[in-house]
RNA sequence: GGAUGGGUUCCCGAGCGGCCAAAGGGAGCGGACUGUAAAUCCGUUGUCACAGACUACGAUGGUUCGAAUCCAUCCCCAUCCA
């Protein structure tokens, strides 16, 4: 008999608030569930954190739910103020359509919209043409200006300030539940913890609408055991896009997380057995990289596919562990013209292949011993490289312990 | 609309005529130690043609030999009042 996928996913850590524990459970134990989750277009890539919403989405699906993915065409045009110190940069409805077409691609990989088994919407479709007074009289009149001041979300706000603008998030947001209830029969809406207060809303409004009961579920965010926002990297957020976080670099930044966040990744971004799970978690000591190296190659599959998975942990290989296959090491490619600019100084070398963000960086970090050239360490600033060395395989740079760059003529 | 207090480098925050590329903290980066972990200690953190120069303290003008610091106007923010 198959395990009712509440359980799994309390089981696997994601669940943090649920408005109806129980009758949730028994539905989803015995009926086909359609569910939504919205992701806002903020960015032309979806990040980590976005991928353990879509993990949920992926286990529910399985379980034979069907999931809805809202694309926030409308509600990020607002800018959601829940948790955020300050008000969100406006975008235009064409950015954020562009957008939405980029976290479309990138979702199909992990949800099967096939046959059905998925719907994907936008919610400009109906929020774009919303007549502002019919709005507030059919739906505002439902929401308390106290309540909603009193909220948690909006505490950082409340010192800093808020306006009417960005407090149409919620009733967006909670129209949006109502308006997919009423299309499609949707009865769940879920979200990352900080969701909390605009799930409810909506949940409370198809309750006074529609007369309905409507359920509200929050998964954990992604943090470390010490309470910081997981996904970000020195280049920034851990993007699912390739081209905004190589497949070294993500691949590298699951292979280097704390100890005690490994066995959390693991359950949520991964689909192994919860058995197997739990056993890499507790590798003790230095066995505990076993751990990391099955969550970062399983991850990076996942996300990125296996061949790519392949390359990068070859990659890791070749620079950490002495492998010989160095074919997958990050490679910068020098043109003529990257040849004639630099006059091959490593100062400007390091600029180019990204491993110092200026020539001041660069100086600062040859000077503090942190920039190594097929491992020897360059001792001056005016170090220069000859020709030849960077014909055929070139030479790998390195930054520190982990940062490496092959550097080599195009 | 009125009163008051503010806008400083990635963030918080000191400075309040020259000694300021700007204290301190956070975060980042590098080094040491390690297990490509954490913690800890040390260094570093505007740019460049790098023992020198240039650009920076909300915006624009002004006063001064000299301004982040003084004056004027403007823009934004917070608190209280309406």
């Amino acid at each position: 008999m198959e395990q009712n996928v509440y359980d799994v996913l309390e089981e696997r850590g994601f669940l943090k608030q649920c408005s109806h524990p129980e009758e949730l459970h028994e539905l989803l134990g015995k009926e086909k569930v359609t569910f939504y989750i919205g992701f806002d277009p903020t960015a032309d890539s979806l990040h980590i954190g976005h991928y353990v919403a879509l993990m949920t989405m992926a286990h529910m699906q399985r379980a034979g739910h069907r999931p809805i993915v809202l694309l926030g065409t409308g509600t990020a045009f607002i800018g959601d103020p829940s948790g955020k110190t300050d008000m969100r940069t406006l975008m235009s409805k064409e950015q954020l359509a562009h957008n939405a077409a980029c976290f479309q691609k990138q979702m199909s990989r992990l949800i099967d919209f096939s046959e059905g088994k998925a719907i994907m919407v936008q919610n400009g479709d109906w929020l774009y043409d919303l007549n502002f007074l019919d709005f507030m009289r059919d739906i505002g009149v439902y929401f308390s200006v106290n309540r909603m001041l009193t909220a948690e979300c909006y505490k950082q706000r409340m010192e800093r300030g808020l306006t009417f603008f960005e407090m149409s998030y919620m009733l967006m947001q909670s129209y949006d539940f109502l308006e997919l209830n009423r299309r499609y029969g949707c009865t769940l809406e879920m979200g990352g913890d900080d969701q909390w207060n605009n799930i409810l809303g909506g949940a409370d409004l198809i309750r006074r609408k529609e007369q309905k009961l409507a359920y509200a579920l929050t998964t954990a965010l992604l943090t470390t055991s010490d309470g910081k926002k997981m996904g970000k990297t020195e280049k920034g957020a851990v993007w699912l896009d390739k081209e905004k976080c190589s497949v070294y670099d993500f691949y590298q930044y699951w292979r280097n997380v704390g100890d005690q966040d490994v066995e959390k990744c693991l359950a949520l971004l991964t689909f192994l057995p919860m058995d197997e799970v739990r056993r890499l978690g507790s590798l003790p000591g230095e066995q505990i990289n076993e751990a990391k190296r099955v969550l970062a190659f399983t991850l990076t599959k996942q996300v990125h596919g296996e061949e790519e998975a392949i390359k990068a942990q070859t990659a890791a290989e070749a620079l950490f562990s002495g492998g010989k296959d160095q074919s997958s090491i990050p490679t910068c490619e020098l043109s003529m013209d990257d040849i004639a600019a630099s006059g091959l100084r490593v100062v400007d070398l390091l600029v180019i292949s990204k491993l110092a963000s200026s020539k001041s960086d660069a100086r600062r970090l040859i000077q503090g011993g942190g920039v190594f050239i097929d491992d020897v360490k360059v001792e001056s600033v005016n170090q220069m490289l000859e020709t030849s060395e960077i014909e055929g395989d070139g030479m790998i740079f390195r930054k520190g312990k982990k940062s490496y760059c092959r550097v080599r003529k195009a």
